[in-house]
DNA sequence: TTGTTTTATGAACAAGTGTACCATAACAAT
DNA sequence: ATTGTTATGGTACACTTGTTCATAAAACAA
């Protein structure tokens, strides 16, 4: 009762590593898994960390102790707080390279959010936003770019108004639209000389 | 100058620890880090990273190989996606042990937003949530209660109307109120024998 | 049966690696 | 100046660890 690519021993050898990275953060030596898997030898381990190699399931650098890692495990990306959003305030706009230090904390958050892009996070202060749906307390993530597409949610600075707000950007005819998220409400029909965009908004996060 | 507790040479190990373990995914040796940072002597550097290891920024197990780890490094926890919200239907309530089997999907998020609970997240479809600040798509994280404490945001089955909603949950003389994320909104009386509580919502994720 | 592939065994080598020991230097406090 | 603490250098030991090799058993297909 063979299966192609399956063996036992080499599904508990899979089975042992996971659990020795949760149980000591770093990755198991060939002779840990011998020990660990019951196995007598160090030239099987070899053998099926090579198919496990194979297969993806893991990676190895040749020759490097403990250098096993676990393809499926996501990393996280620090993003900083800069500091709060609301309606009559200009938001902090990272300029140097130094962002890191300005932060008032760092929020660590999945690639999946983060897509491995440069962000950084502002806490909504107030209520100015309902509009777009977004409450007072709730952290939203910036990705800092100074022009928008048809739809993006950005964070636009209203020049004559004195004020930023979050809106869904559209360019119509000359004239840019913004049009809040929640749509039984009206859009706002702005001259391109009166909206500077700050940034565009990529996620919001609402803890309870 | 110099400072008591700074070292430059202790940073510049910190620093060349941490972009090790972004480049590679696993903790250099001593001798890694002695190259690394042109130090000619891995007393030096065994020397630093017991102080490093005594103030708390790393952590080492003992003749162990590659065995640092950074004390910032924060884990994740997979929360099951176990379907969608939506105004008409009941929500599924996870029963048994095998929720992981029933998720559609897997979403890695930080233990900041988990804090260690067993949750579900499901994801609201359709705009009957924008009274509570939701749009169509977001993710909600849900912790399995039946029961909610006053404030508490909470996902509600009403029996006669036949729908599922989330609100604010209050207990005001008898009778439950339901109130609105949205502050302009009016609040909604129900008789407890109406309500049943589903469950209690923990976070909002909206991705753009 | 025969042949092929996978899995297992035991041993050994060479290099990697944490640690200990001793000596020296820099700096602060007394 | 003296003393104590911390940082640095150089070296060597003993153990860990990835790898390889020869051999054999087991599973599977023809």
């Amino acid at each position: 009762m063979r299966q192609p690519g399956y063996s036992k021993t080499r599904e508990s050898i899979y089975a042992y590593i996971r659990k020795f990275f949760k149980n000591r953060g770093y990755a198991p030596t060939v002779r840990d898994i011998l020990k660990g898997c019951s196995i007598s030898s160090t030239a099987v381990v070899q053998h099926h960390l090579n198919v496990l190699d194979r297969e993806g399931r893991i990676h190895r650098d040749p020759e490097v102790f403990r250098s096993i890692r676990l393809t499926d495990r996501k990393d996280t990306d620090g993003v900083p707080l800069l500091g709060t959003i609301a309606a009559g305030e200009p938001i902090p706009v990272p300029t140097s390279d130094t962002w890191q230090s300005q932060a008032l904390e760092t929020i660590e958050l999945p690639e999946e959010l983060t897509q491995g892009k440069q962000l950084y996070a502002l806490r909504v202060k107030g209520l100015s936003m309902v509009d777009a749906l977004i409450d007072d307390g709730d952290i939203v993530l910036m990705e800092p770019v100074n022009t928008a597409e048809n739809g993006d949610m950005v964070a636009v600075w209203l020049k004559n108004e004195q004020e930023v707000t979050l809106k869904r950007f559209f360019l119509e005819e000359g004239k840019v639209c913004l049009r809040p998220a929640n749509q039984g409400m009206q859009p706002i029909y702005q001259d391109p000389e009166n909206v500077e965009v700050q940034g565009k908004v990529t996620a919001v996060i609402r803890k309870l």
